[in-house]
Parts: C-alpha cells; structure tokens; sequence
DNA sequence: GATAGTTTCATACACACGTTTGAAATGCAA
DNA sequence: TTGCATTTCAAACGTGTGTATGAAACTATC
C-alpha cells in the first residue's frame, strides 16, 4: 500500500482532465503526465483505463445517492414515516442538482467531472449506471407511502420527468443560457431545485386524479419479474 | 454522379450498424463490409469518417425539425396566427417522439440512428445540434405569442424541460421500463406526447402567474449579447 | 473506338492508443 | 546487512484506426 501518493494523484490528474477536455480526448499519456507519473502505474493501481474511470465515478456517485437517501429519510422520519412529495423530490434532485451546478463547486472539478459524466457516457460510467435501479426504487417506494392510491406506472412517470429535468438541465446549462441570452439564471441552485420540484409535484399530482384503473388490484401485473437483477 | 449506388449503400450500412452498435463500435471497416464496398470510398465519397456521420445526422434531424415547423405552423394559421400553447408544445415534442419510439419505426434504422445520436454525443453531431439554436427560438416566438406578457425566462425554462422530458424518453426508454418492470406502456406513442405536452403546459401555467417580477421592463438586461452567433 | 473523367480497388501508411515487460529502485522486516 | 515484497521506470509491443496512394476498371462523349 504505501503512501498511495502515485495512486491519488492519478485519481485527481484523471478528473480534472476529463472535467476539462471529456472521455473522448484525454489519453492515459496525458494523465500521467499531468499527474507527473509513470505510464505503467495506472495499469499497475487500477487495472485498466476503465476500472480508473470506473472508480473516479463510482466514488462520486456513491456521494450523491447517500446524500440522497440521508435526505430522504429525514424527511421521511420528520413526516411519522410519510414524507410529503415535495420533501421526496426535493430529495431526489437536489443532491444531483447541487453537486453539478452548485455555488462554490463552480469551479469544482468533480461537479464539471460529474457534468462530463452525464454528457458523453462511456461504456465503464454505463455500466455503473444500470446498476442504479433499485436506488432509485427506494424513492418509488417512499412515492407510493406518500401518495397511496397512486397508480405506480404514474409514479415512475413522475419519477422519470424530475430526473429527465434535473439531468437535462445539467446536460444543456450552457445551451440553455446561451438560448435564452442569459435570461435564465443557471446561478441560483436552489431556485433552480425549486422549480424542477414544482413540475415534478404538479406531473405527479396535478393531472388525472386515478386515470383509467379499473378496480385496481394489489396482486403484482401478471408474471412479471419482481427481482433478479442485480 | 453516376448511379449513386456506392454512395448510398454507404450511407444505409453506417445508419444500420450505428443504431445497432454505437459510434463507438463501429469502425469505417465495419461500415464498408456490410455495405460491399471498398474501404476508400467513404473518403472518396464523403472525406472523412466525420462527414459521413454529419450528414446522416444532419439529414434526419432536418426531416423532424421540418415537421415541427409544419405542425407549429399549422397549428398558428389554424388559430388565426396565435396557436394554443398545448398545440405548440405537441409540435415540438412530437416529432421527435414518434420519430425515435413510434409505432411502426419500432425497428425503423433511422429511429435507432437518433436514438444512439441522442445518447452518445459524438462530436460532429454536437456541432450540428449547436447550431439548432435559432430553430428553437421559433418556438420561442410563438409561445410568446401564445402566452402575451409571460416572462421570457418562463417560457425558456418551459421549452426547456419540455425537451428535457422528450429526450430523456427516449434515451432512457430501456432502463424506465426496467425499472417500472413493465408498467410504463413505452409502446403507446400517442400516450407518451400527451403526457409530456400536459406536464409541460403544467409547467407553463400552472405555477407561479408571474413570479417576482419587480416592474419588468423591456429594457434587455444589461449587457447581455442580443444577436451575433450563428 | 480512342480519350477524358469518374469511380473502384488493393494496399500501404502513419500513428496514437492501451497494455505488457523486465529490470531498477525503494521500503521494510529480521 | 540480507532477503523479500512492493512500487516505479523506460521502453517496447501489438493492434486497430482513419486516411492516402496510384493503378485499374468503368462510363460517357466525340
């Protein structure tokens, strides 16, 4: 182990290039250089250029989901184990929100790594990616303990607009300042998390009351898998 | 000119390969293997591996923006010039929708083609979709017209998540059905346009009448840049 | 049917990339 | 110090890539 001074300043150098310059235009060559260290020493400390890709994202996001899930259970535990759906939302996107756009981190370089991330998606982050799904599936269910009744197919709708807003948001800052000429402000984080809420609280509640459901029943939709991913 | 065979052949395989496998797999070797072709060709032809991906992008993405423009304009002179907000927000979001998920371009090339155009980002695409500015702002104009003495900054944030929910559809078309198990009818085209069409009304009018607004003027915000790119 | 222009073809170039290698250097315990 | 494991290093490997070349095949015009 040692002083894993080699190893962390890949870590760092790798991040901040790709933050920089993305996936597509940062070679192992100019990592180390930057991080002023032997080539082979990524190859002997992570394995491969994308187990370093890899464990650059998977440690900042495994920052989100808990920041994530903290905030969700305080309000779920503020709520008597009911938080309102304002609360869940808030929880859902803020972290991510926050993180990428947020005041202080405008120069962060994980914010502009994770921004980086969600834009050009390189196989290895993918991967990671697809293991989301059941994180996710913790919000579905604090959904549908905070509006029961709800038919789930409209939950995961409203779960995938606040998602779709916070991430497109992330994704297009810079073509939505410049289609706007300035006129919306990416600044303000929280007024930003705020709106991205409100949608999210008015798909989920503002539309059909029940739609169609005729006689909805508590045994699972036929012979669908209920587990066995991941 | 001639007969145009090799050309298109070209053309046909790359859409196909690239919608099945991604740009990132599929090499100009592949491409002119499945086309029966030589391997010069496509710099014969087209100049550059870049070039050929710029124009099948740049081709199929003029055929959606036509059809916007076609239906916001329909949809104006219908109205007398001023069309309805929910009309105006079917037109940008449809053709996108059910050119990427739509019934029988279930297998449609072109359709995959976008869709792995809208994931992977591959620079020459994202050259042409920075140029798609000055078409949104069509938009723009006429939800100015439709929604008199909205502020602009709402109006961009509304177009704004509208894309944000069409887009995230249908890039995360795969992983929405996982993880409602099936729940979310990703098939029912018609459905999906209406759902985002009404969350993105939602969004326009359902919030705030006017927010803040301390005696907007119509002065433009200081310094900010009025024209000059593209 | 010769000629000029266009298109196809096999082949090679040049190079940038991730990875491997094997030896040198370093750290650490006995 | 000796011995062993870990870490660093310079150099090379092998391969896959987009692109260039120059000759051959084809097409159309006169």
């Amino acid at each position: 182990m040692a002083s894993d001074h080699t190893r962390s300043a890949i870590l760092a150098a790798a991040e901040r290039l790709y933050a920089d310059r993305g996936f597509g235009d940062v070679t192992l060559r100019d990592i180390v250089a930057e991080a002023n260290v032997n080539l082979a020493a990524v190859n002997y400390h992570f394995g491969s250029k994308d187990e370093l890709i890899a464990e650059l994202f998977v440690t900042r996001s495994l920052a989100t989901n808990r920041e994530r899930l903290n905030e969700l259970k305080a309000a779920e535990e503020a709520g008597g184990g009911r938080a309102s759906i304002e609360a869940i939302m808030h929880a859902l996107v803020g972290p991510t929100l926050r993180g990428c756009l947020g005041p202080d981190r405008e120069g962060s370089t994980a914010a502009r790594f994770m921004i980086r991330a969600s834009i050009e998606s390189v196989p290895p982050i993918r991967r990671i990616k697809n293991r989301e799904v059941d994180h996710l599936r913790k919000f579905v269910a604090a959904m549908r303990r905070s509006l029961p009744g709800r038919d789930d197919a409209e939950l995961y709708w409203g779960l995938h607009f606040a998602l779709a807003m916070s991430h497109h948001t992330i994704r297009e800052k810079e073509r939505l300042t410049k289609l706007s000429e300035g006129q919306c402000d990416l600044n303000d984080v929280n007024a930003i998390v705020e709106r991205v809420v409100a949608v999210s609280v008015m798909a989920l509640t503002g539309g059909e009351p029940a739609k169609k459901a005729p006689a909805r029943s508590m045994v699972p939709p036929y012979g669908r898998l209920t587990r066995q991913d991941i």
